[in-house]
DNA sequence: GGGTTCATGTAATGGGTTACATGATTCC
DNA sequence: GGAATCATGTAACCCATTACATGAACCC
């Protein structure tokens, strides 16, 4: 079974592995990467952490309010971290769309830094592939001179170069600090 | 009711515009267009055309081959065509996705010349919005320092400037060869 | 007083993918 | 000889959206 679909479920796995969370709070945290990402409705959210919670993926924490509905707070269990390892392992589908090299980029932090390398890297093949088809498209439009498509082609073409050179510099940044690191670098803990 | 989801009934009526085509055509003309829109399975594709077909948006003349599946050119019809001025008439859903951009983009043959600048402002504006709430997002994460995130926003804010850079230059393009031209631009036979 | 945020959930519906079914021709 | 392209279609399934249901607290 090849890597299916995203569906927001190996995402929401990864952010509870940052913090436990309600299923607000993940809205909240999908909305923040706007289209990048978009984020569900409670009517998909909320059937799928659910299911994780079925599936002994993660844990809840209820905290009854007065005549309100109760704050549930879910965090991941072991289970859940393999999954979601499993997940990250293997390679992404070789037609994967933006949406989900964001939401993988975003789980940057449960990588090794190889994995993500490796990620960035497959990405700009990926990349590089469609400006390719893109360029080799724009020419053979170019007898027809539809406005609509030139434009089209052109704003894919724009947004293929912009995306390259995202990828390079940082790939460059990367393997800059240090050639061979194995671990995700951390942060000072707070005094 | 507001603008439903593009889904790929509209495109297909704007292609045939441009000429006849068969299932297995529009299903080319998708993917050249690559990830940006993203093509079809065939399993919607066709069910789609019956669907215009059995709405008299478009008809279909059918050239059968020996002992193989015959070949079904559509084209569009007035009613189609009317489908497709009402669609495009319409003000795109405030939070509509690249995909649906590119896809009107793609239609711009069939716009007024002031109705695709009004579509590239829309856009612009909604980019701007959406680049501004990454800025605001990168700064408070800034203290949070998780690998991923602030890549994914990285990544997210490097291709809405892009996208920003590219309605800007096109934006100018568009006004600069005649201010208050209505039609579409031709561009000069070639000798 | 009315809109927005917080907070959870269900049911109907829709639209898409995957897998299946069929089969000739052309390229390596 | 086997893979890819041409060419159409159906059926099962998955997942997501939309709309509905409920209700308090806070801001203008």
């Amino acid at each position: 079974m090849p890597a299916r679909s995203v569906s927001f479920r190996h995402f929401i796995l990864g952010l509870l592995t940052q913090e436990p969370m309600s299923g607000y709070d993940i809205k909240r945290a999908l909305q923040r990467l706007g289209w990048l990402v978009g984020d569900p409705s409670f009517g998909s959210l909320y059937p799928a952490l659910h299911a994780l919670l079925s599936d002994g993926l993660v844990e809840v924490d209820v905290f009854p309010r007065q005549d309100k509905p109760p704050r549930k707070v879910y965090s991941i269990m072991e289970a859940g971290r393999q999954e979601l390892a499993a997940w990250t392992a293997q390679p992404q589908a070789p037609n994967s769309s933006l949406k989900a090299f964001v939401m993988r980029l975003n789980l940057a932090g449960n990588l090794s830094s190889a994995g993500l390398v490796a990620h960035l890297e497959q990405r700009r093949a990926q990349v590089d592939a469609h400006r390719a088809d893109l360029e080799h498209g724009a020419e053979s439009v170019a007898e027809h001179v539809d406005l609509g498509q030139s434009l089209a082609l052109n704003y894919g073409l724009a947004l293929a170069r912009a995306e390259l050179d995202w990828l390079d510099s940082t790939l460059d940044r990367l393997s800059q600090p240090a050639p061979d690191l194995e671990m995700v670098p951390r942060h000072s803990p707070p005094p």
